[in-house]
DNA sequence: AGCACGCCGACT
DNA sequence: GTCGGCGTGCTC
């Protein structure tokens, strides 16, 4: 008798393990196989994770029969089975969640089917064919479709045959002539064409993909490779996959969400053509589905996606490249909360294959892990044909207020715009405000206030009047002078693009601009348009915010400023002097990407920031050292893990209770394992988005010594739900705190 | 998660 | 006397 070990597709923690289920004679049922089960009074559909004689222990008259096998191949590939098992350890989620994840969401329940469309193929041999068309003289038609199909080897869609063939195939199929069937059809996207260039490495570029290609061939090797921007780290990848797919195997590119254009897709497939696939969301559910199928089924060789596609189904997978590394979208911020860096590298190692995170300002995480020896660090220091860096320059805001500029552009940037727009080149213009959070700084020494507990800036909310540390939960008024030097020019910062192209406009009358924000951005082209407007030229002045500093090359941007560097420095987050000398350097970047030279110039009230002078010097390994020793001095990530436990629900009361509840039990746990020392603080506190959409929001925050994380982790996690009506779910080093 | 079983208040 | 509230418990 056979057995099959099942995980019912129903995601609830009393039924995420296996059930036992007998094999019904005649069917064939293997490990990946998708299954329709009874359950109890229903139906449901479920995952085989096993199969054999094994009957589980399972008292043989509770035991039930599979219903059906529901596709024609496993659809869950084995080593993506351990890979799910692994994240369930991982990400402690529920192992059905974890599986959810391999498959394209419209799989289950069978909303999508494979597209299957009617074929008609000759049944004449080539022996009777002559004889054929002599039978069919006073049929022209049957005669002329004859012809086609017959010098066909395969099967012709009828859809692509002339108007009127249904009706003469059916009359020919009587006969005998020719067979229907239905195929299975892909819905493949349109793509816009692009011829690729070849290119020749220069000899640092030749050393890291000999180095990746080699590692390919022993069993799989991890790397950082670190290139400053414009160093030609796309070309190393595309040589790598080239030597994956040539030893006969196969590779994944994952690419944040927003480099997802249809130019990257196009370029891509001029590379690799058919052989690549692409997984992104704007793709419409059948495509998708077909497009997973087609790699499924060995159609590809290379899939391009964001985070998901580090689940593609690939077979004999030999290279994983994560390309801008330390974008924070490769964490997932739904259950499971995956990083898919972590899981592409887990992969790897169940695979044997190699790993090459890549990026010009790789996150502070991975290069410590790269210092400690877990990946092998390959730098390209040079930009490719001996391309200058920008020079950049650095103004201080301060002075220019002392001089009673009032404006928010600088001289040294007024002129560099008119300098720029007078040779007819284009500039771009930063604001790099994240979230809506406003804070208070003094205009005349270029401080923000901050929490004199957690040296974190404090955020104003308007609804109270106060400042508030989303860390510590401190408040306090907004003092009217500043608590650093005693000035009275303290302002509250939170300036839009409206304002900067207002601005332009009042000093360049005329100008032709374009602004990229969320308002600008709302229809689902409009990122896309507006990129393309200003690459074709129809703007001279680009303004906008993030979004405006990623990828994309503009070859005749020569200037690039950025408002007020202050703006994302001061945001109220461990990581904001990170994010801040990644978002210089990466608008250093598209500065000057073509013939013409490149310069920038950055805006600030605190210009001697280390962020803001080492990422004008683009001096990642000076950035790297100063970041790490604030971090450990400030006992922040990676020397501490910050968690908290969200509560929610639709009554105040209870949120609040429950989470004083947690917080209560969660010390006493503490003090009775003798783990107080073990973490830095924790606190039950609103948290700093107290409501959202009529739920309530509080938090257990905790933060703990990394070395003893996962103990401290584990007591969290072990703690209790006191009350119905409210929802637990913990996070670990969320991306962000709200 | 669903769905059944099971024990207490207001209705034809 | 029954219809139906949602508390508790199980699903190979």
């Amino acid at each position: 008798m056979q057995y099959a070990q099942v995980i019912v597709d129903v995601a609830h923690a009393q039924v995420d393990r296996t059930f036992t289920y007998r094999v019904p004679e005649g069917f064939r049922v293997q490990r990946g196989d998708r299954v329709s089960v009874p359950f109890g009074p229903r139906t449901v559909e479920g995952y085989v994770i096993s199969s054999g004689d094994d009957d589980g222990g399972v008292d043989p008259c509770r035991m039930r029969d599979i219903k059906s096998v529901l596709d024609d191949i496993p659809a869950l590939l084995p080593e993506l089975i351990d890979l799910a098992l692994w994240m369930r350890g991982r990400y402690h989620c529920l192992l059905v969640d974890a599986l959810r994840l391999l498959i394209p969401a419209q799989m289950r329940e069978g909303r999508v089917k494979p597209l299957m469309l009617l074929a008609a193929r000759s049944l004449v041999p080539k022996e009777d064919y002559e004889q054929a068309l002599s039978s069919l003289v006073r049929a022209p038609k049957q005669r002329m479709m004859l012809e086609r199909l017959a010098a066909e080897p395969r099967p012709v869609m009828v859809a692509s045959l002339p108007a009127g063939s249904p009706a003469v195939l059916r009359a020919m199929e009587k006969k005998g002539l020719v067979a229907l069937e239905k195929v299975e059809v892909a819905r493949r996207p349109a793509v816009d064409a692009l011829v690729a260039a070849n290119i020749v490495p220069t000899a640092r570029q030749r050393e890291a993909i000999d180095a990746i290609a080699g590692s390919m061939d022993k069993g799989g090797g991890f790397f950082l490779l670190h290139g400053v921007t414009g160093s030609g780290k796309t070309e190393v990848y595309i040589a790598a996959i080239r030597r994956a797919i040539a030893a006969g195997g196969s590779a994944i590119v994952l690419v944040p969400e927003i480099a997802l254009t249809p130019q990257m897709v196009g370029w891509f497939r001029a590379r690799f053509g058919d052989s690549a696939a692409v997984l992104h969301s704007r793709l419409s559910s059948g495509e998708r589905y077909d497009e997973w199928r087609r790699i499924r089924m060995g159609g590809a060789q290379v899939v391009v996606g964001a985070r998901s596609a580090a689940f593609a189904p690939l077979e004999n997978l030999k290279l994983i490249v994560v390309d801008e590394e330390h974008e924070h979208t490769y964490q997932s911020e739904k259950t499971p909360q995956y990083d898919a860096r972590e899981v592409a590298a887990q992969r790897c190692r169940l695979g044997g294959a190699s790993l090459v995170l890549g990026s010009a300002t790789p996150s502070l995480f991975t290069y410590a892990r790269a210092m400690r020896g877990h990946y092998e660090l390959i730098e390209l220091p040079d930009r490719v044909n001996g391309r200058p860096m920008p020079a950049v320059d650095v103004v201080d805001m301060r002075l220019e207020l002392m001089r009673g500029n009032k404006s928010i552009f600088s001289g040294a940037l007024l002129r560099a715009l008119r300098e720029t727009l007078d040779a007819k080149e284009q500039a771009m213009l930063l604001i790099n405000r994240r979230g809506h959070s406003t804070f208070v700084s003094c205009r005349a020494c270029g401080q923000p206030v901050r929490c004199e507990h957690c040296d974190i800036t404090m955020t104003y909310h308007m609804r109270d009047d106060c400042l508030r540390c989303h860390y510590c939960d401190d408040e306090r008024t907004p003092p009217k002078t500043c608590p650093g030097c005693g000035s009275p020019h303290i302002r509250y910062f939170g300036a839009g693009t409206q304002k900067v192209e207002d601005e332009l406009h009042t000093h360049f009358p005329g100008v032709r601009a374009l602004r990229m924000d969320y308002d600008t951005t709302r229809g689902k082209d409009g990122h896309r348009d507006i990129l393309r407007a200003f690459r074709d030229g129809e703007a001279q002045v680009l303004i906008g915010t993030q979004m405006i500093a990623k990828g994309h090359d503009f070859p005749n941007v020569t200037l690039v400023g950025i408002v007020a560097a202050d703006l994302s420095l001061n945001v109220p987050d461990y990581r904001s002097e990170e994010r801040t000398f990644q978002l210089l350097t990466q608008m250093e970047g598209r500065a000057g990407r073509g013939r013409l030279p490149g310069r920038v110039v950055v805006q600030s009230y605190d210009p001697e920031h280390y962020a803001i002078q080492l990422a004008a010097g683009q001096d990642y390994r000076a950035f790297y050292h100063a970041e790490m020793n604030r971090r450990r001095k400030g006992l922040f990530p990676p020397y501490t893990i910050l968690a908290r436990l969200l509560i929610t629900g639709p009554e105040e009361e209870k949120v609040r209770d429950a989470a004083q509840q947690l917080g209560e039990q969660f010390e006493a746990l503490l003090s009775e394992r003798g783990a107080r020392e073990k973490i830095v603080q924790t606190r039950a506190m609103e948290a700093p988005l107290a409501r959202i959409r009529d739920e309530y929001r509080w938090q257990v925050f905790c933060k703990m010594y990394a070395k003893e994380g996962e103990e401290v982790l584990e007591l969290l996690r072990s703690l209790a739900t006191p009350q119905r009506d409210v929802k637990v779910v913990m996070e670990i080093d969320p991306a962000n705190m709200l």
